[in-house]
DNA sequence: CGGTGAATTGAGCGAGATCAATGTATGTGG
DNA sequence: CCACATACATTGATCTCGCTCAATTCACCG
C-alpha cells in the first residue's frame, strides 16, 4: 500500500465535508479537529485515523482542520484498507468515540470538562506520554464548542478545578494533580459547592 | 442467506448491549427503541436495520427494546451480510442518524421537537405512508428521553404546537397541519413568544 | 363507578448562556 | 525600550430556558 507523508499548518483544511475523493490518514504528530457545520464533533490526536467515513459512505462526513502544525501519513489504497480486517476495529473505535461524545451532551457542565480531561489523560498514557502533564490541543473557544458549552462556562470550570487544587492550569498547559478527584467529578459532577 | 421471522411484544428486549452473539434484523412492523444505559439513543422503524454494530465490533453496542408488538426479519449469516456491498450503505445511514441525533442535543428544545416531527414525517413518506397522519412511536417519557428534555418540557412544546395550529395532537395521534411552519421552527426554533 | 398510568398545566428555581469589562501574553513598528 | 495592536483568557453581573416539584385532568379498564 502506498503511503505518503504530508504536513499541515495550524488552521489548514485537510479535507472538507462532502469531499468525494477518498482520504484516509493516520496522524503522526499534532492535533486535528473534525467539524460538522460550525460544531466540533471530534478531536483526533497522534495515532488516530481520520477520513474513515469514505470507506463506507464514499465521501467525507466532516471537515478536518489542523489545530497546530501536524504530520499525517496518508493511506492511498482505499480497497486495500477496506479489506484489511483491522479496519473494522478502526470503525468500531470511531463509533465508540461518537457515542461517548453524544453521552456527554446531556451531562452537567462540570462532568463534561472532567470527562474530557480524563479521556485526554488516558489517550496520552496509551501513547506512552505523561498522563499528568498535557498541553491542551484546543483553545477555550474550541474546547467549549467541543463540549457544547459557552466558552465562559468552560473557562470558569477550568479555573474552578484550579482553585480546588485538582489541576494546575495555565492557558493551554495542564497538569493533573488529583486524577481520582477528576474521575469522581466525571460521575458526580458537582460544580463549585459554596460551602457556607 | 437464511431468514427467520420473529415477533416481540411491547417492552420485550430483542438483544442486550454487549451481547456477543450476532443479531442483525430488518424491522417489518412496529417500532423499536435502542438504549445505551438509561438513555434512548435511537429509534428504529419499519425498514430500518438493527444490530448492525456486530458486523464491525463483534457485539451489540446498544440494547433493543420493542415499543409495541413488532415483527422483525432476522438475517442469520453475518459473513454473507458483511460481504454484501449494500451493508456499507446501511452503516452510512446509521451513522448519519447518529450525527443527526448528536446535532439535536445542543439546540433549543423547540427545535428538537420540530426536527423530530419533520424527520418522522419524512420517514413515513419514504415508506409510502401519510406524511401528515402519524402515530407517535414513543410516549411522552420516551420522547423526552430521546430528545434529551424533561418530559414536561416535551409535553408543553407539543401542546404549544397544537395551540398554534401547526399540528393537531391527541396523546399519540399526530396530524401535521403546517409542515412549512414546522420546518421553519426546526431552524429558527422560537418557543411560545408571549406577544404583549 | 373508583383505580391506575399517562398527559397536561402551573409555579419557582437554578445551571448555564449572554453581555460586558478587564487582564495577560505575544507580537510590530517608531 | 516603550506604545500599541491583536488574540486569547478570566471574571463579574444579569437573564432565561428548561428542570423540578406538585397538582390536576384525561383515558382506559375491571
Amino acid at each position: 500500500m502506498v503511503q505518503t507523508h504530508q504536513h499541515f499548518d495550524s488552521g489548514q483544511v485537510i479535507f472538507n465535508e462532502g469531499a468525494g475523493s477518498s482520504y484516509v490518514a493516520v496522524i503522526q504528530s499534532g492535533a486535528i479537529k473534525r467539524m460538522r457545520g460550525d460544531r466540533i464533533v471530534g478531536l483526533s490526536l497522534p495515532g488516530d485515523y481520520i477520513g474513515l467515513s469514505c470507506l463506507y459512505s464514499g465521501h467525507q462526513v466532516d471537515t478536518a482542520i489542523a489545530l497546530e502544525r501536524s504530520r499525517v501519513c496518508r493511506l492511498d489504497s482505499k480497497t486495500a484498507l477496506r479489506q484489511n480486517p483491522h479496519s473494522a476495529k478502526l470503525l468500531a473505535k470511531e463509533m465508540e468515540q461518537q457515542r461517548w461524545h453524544l453521552a456527554l451532551q446531556n451531562q452537567p457542565a462540570m462532568q463534561r470538562v472532567a470527562s474530557w480531561l480524563v479521556q485526554l489523560s488516558k489517550h496520552h498514557q496509551a501513547r506512552g506520554l505523561s498522563a499528568t502533564h498535557i498541553r491542551l490541543p484546543l483553545n477555550r473557544t474550541d474546547m467549549a464548542n467541543y463540549l457544547g458549552l459557552a466558552l465562559e462556562t468552560g473557562s470558569r470550570l477550568i479555573s474552578d478545578l484550579n482553585r480546588r487544587g485538582i489541576v494546575q492550569i495555565q492557558a493551554r498547559q495542564l497538569e493533573i494533580l488529583d486524577l481520582a478527584a477528576l474521575a469522581q467529578l466525571e460521575v458526580e459532577g458537582q460544580s463549585e459547592q459554596v460551602s457556607q
